[in-house]
RNA sequence: GGCCCGUUGGUCAAGAGGUUAAGACGACGCCCUUUCACGGCGUAAUCAUGGGUUCAAUUCCCGUACGGGUCACCA
């Protein structure tokens, strides 16, 4: 075979060579150990998890003085989605994950571009065409329904699956074989002719999982799709090298070919990138672990967080104590750090997968809003209210005041109240304050009777002075307690609970629910003068 | 089915050849308390399993089981 000539067939307007990219993508100017990685996702339009999970590379690059960018994995025309792109962007940059270079909304910035990888084909045929003058490529005319034959025919034997062998059809076809086929138009794709020996196993360093043994590849795999477009295999190689990437952060199901990409990057000479395969997200489904699927799990798409309003940053806290072991224990230690001041390393990140736990970050947003002032809480809420609670954000800016009196109630000192982590929860839970959204939702206490609830909350009202200290408004409380037969320290009536009809918590919970609708919330008195004395006696009125 | 990866409490996990096997979330119980919270304390693990190496293994090696992933002209 005349390899020459059959690049020459294959790739007739292909003129540049590999040594152009090398002078037109020099390697970068940095200093020892940056780190220079990306994220590629592929715009398909959904933005999950997993994205802003690797893109913990961003930290990485920025310890290290290194480089972050973005590359945009168009290779697959069927599943691309108008907007994808705006979409990673703006997602990203909700997250405050910033490129130094890559794709953005107007074009791109960067000199190893361009980043969008359909924009990219001359160069992977330039190497391609390389490929082909070595021996080391061939076009393939089988069609999908043979493939599909051979497929079943491994199966049936038991053999390995793949095009290898004595199955790889279009391996050995001659020059006016490959000439006749194309000039009669024949779809092609072109293949890798890989010599490699399944028996074989090849060490790889990975910067999460240490030393790894793949077996070595030996399937003639599709580097050019007949639309003359790169699989992503052919093109992770050519990019990551070109672009000068150091580590590929990625997701562990990548782990499944990687002998293709050392494959490649061996056999073009380049230096393979440091690979950092992470560990899959999993969720809880019946008895068993199973990977979050973008069909059945809300909570893989990013939108969803942002839509419920958990703040960014409070997902970045929950997301680096499930990437690094050790930062939980740096941010008990500095709670009120950034956490992008935290030393982040690839050792320390796990390599199996871990169970998403929607309730530790609950947890964590809730301590980390609790540590906010009023006025960050309010500017955060309407931000979120204008995009998805119009009727809310509107009611804010009318009542700002009110609304910053209400959220500043058990905000601020030693022990701060944990009532929301998002602004979904910031909304409900705030909404008995405002007389327009206020509703009952509970109910007043079991062991108080009809004729009490009357009795309690009209004494209330009877002795009730806004001029009080909350002293003196407790003190009232407690004697009105009393008097009515209810023990006033807890400790008592479960000591001697047929002494008293109950105690002071059946007291304060029906005045609370008279008052908020709810038996859980913020100090009674604090309300009151949040929502001011006509509307606190309206409310207990209501209720008598 | 082949191949790859993994397995410490309900969940996330630290850990080292010899430890009382950290810590966090969740659950439950108790305490504090001027209600609701917050907070404090406490309870819950024969470190998947069999074998080997060793004076000693949960920690090293091999097998088994289980779980996950992957085997496209999708990324």
């Amino acid at each position: 075979m005349d390899n020459q000539a059959l690049a020459a067939l294959l790739f007739p307007d292909i003129t540049k060579s590999i040594a152009d990219y090398e002078a037109l993508y020099p390697p970068r100017d940095l200093p020892d150990g940056a780190v220079v990685t990306r994220i590629a996702p592929s715009p398909t339009g959904f933005v999950h998890l997993g994205n802003l999970y690797n893109a913990i590379g961003e930290r990485l690059a920025r310890q290290t003085n290194g480089v972050f960018y973005l590359r945009i994995e168009d290779t697959d025309q069927k599943r691309e989605v108008e907007g994808a792109v705006e979409a990673v962007i703006d997602a990203m940059n909700f997250y405050g994950v910033k490129f130094d270079e890559g794709a953005t909304v107007e074009g791109e910035t960067g000199k190893y571009g361009p980043y969008r990888q359909r924009q990219r084909k001359e160069l992977y045929q330039t190497i391609a065409k390389s490929l082909v003058e070595r021996g080391l490529a061939y076009p393939c005319f089988c069609t999908e329904e043979q493939l599909t034959e051979m497929r079943d025919e491994q199966m049936a034997n038991k053999e390995n699956i793949g095009y290898y062998g004595k199955y790889a059809a279009c391996r050995d076809l001659t020059l006016e074989q490959v000439q006749e086929k194309i000039s009669a138009g024949l779809p092609w794709v072109l293949r890798f002719r890989s010599s490699g020996d399944a028996e074989k196993m090849i060490p790889v360093q990975d910067g999460i999982r240490g030393e790894l043994h793949v077996q070595e590849n030996y399937t003639d795999f599709v580097l050019l799709k007949s639309d003359g477009i790169p699989t992503y295999h052919f093109a992770h190689v050519c990019d990551d090298h070109f672009m000068r990437t150091t580590h590929v952060i990625r997701d562990e199901s990548w782990l499944a070919t990687l002998p293709i990409h050392v494959q490649m990057f061996d056999t073009l000479g380049w230096q393979r990138p440091v690979y950092c395969h992470t560990a899959t997200l999993m969720k809880m489904d019946g008895e068993s672990k199973r990977k979050l699927s973008k069909r059945k799990d809300p909570e893989l798409a990013l939108s969803y967080y942002r839509a419920e309003g958990f703040p960014p940053e409070a997902v970045w806290l929950y997301l680096l104590t499930v990437l690094n072991s050790n930062f939980e224990e740096w941010h008990m230690a500095n709670p009120d750090a950034n956490s992008r001041e935290f030393t982040f390393s690839l050792e320390k990140m796990s390599s199996s997968g871990a169970l998403f736990d929607l309730a530790k970050l609950d947890n964590i947003a809730k301590d980390y809003l609790s540590r906010q002032s009023a006025d960050m809480v309010y500017d955060g809420l309407l931000a979120w209210a204008k995009e998805y609670d119009t009727a809310l954000a509107a009611r804010m800016e009318a009542k700002a005041d009110f609304f910053r009196a209400a959220i500043s109630v058990g905000r601020g000192g030693d022990k701060p109240r944990k009532d929301y982590g998002s602004w979904a929860q910031a909304a409900k839970f705030l909404s008995f304050y405002d007389s327009e959204t206020f509703v009952r939702e509970d109910e007043c206490p079991e062991n108080v009777s009809a004729e009490d609830r009357k009795a309690i909350l009209t004494g209330y009202l009877e002795t009730l002075n806004f001029a009080d200290t909350p002293e003196e408004w407790f003190a009232k409380v407690k004697e009105l307690t009393e008097q009515l037969g209810y023990a006033v320290q807890v400790k008592k009536y479960k000591k001697n609970p047929e002494l008293y009809k109950g105690s002071i918590v059946d007291v304060s919970n029906l005045i609370r629910v008279a008052l908020t609708g709810r038996q859980n919330s913020p100090d009674l008195w604090e309300i009151s003068h949040v929502l001011g004395e006509a509307e606190t006696r309206r409310r207990i009125e209501e209720y008598q």
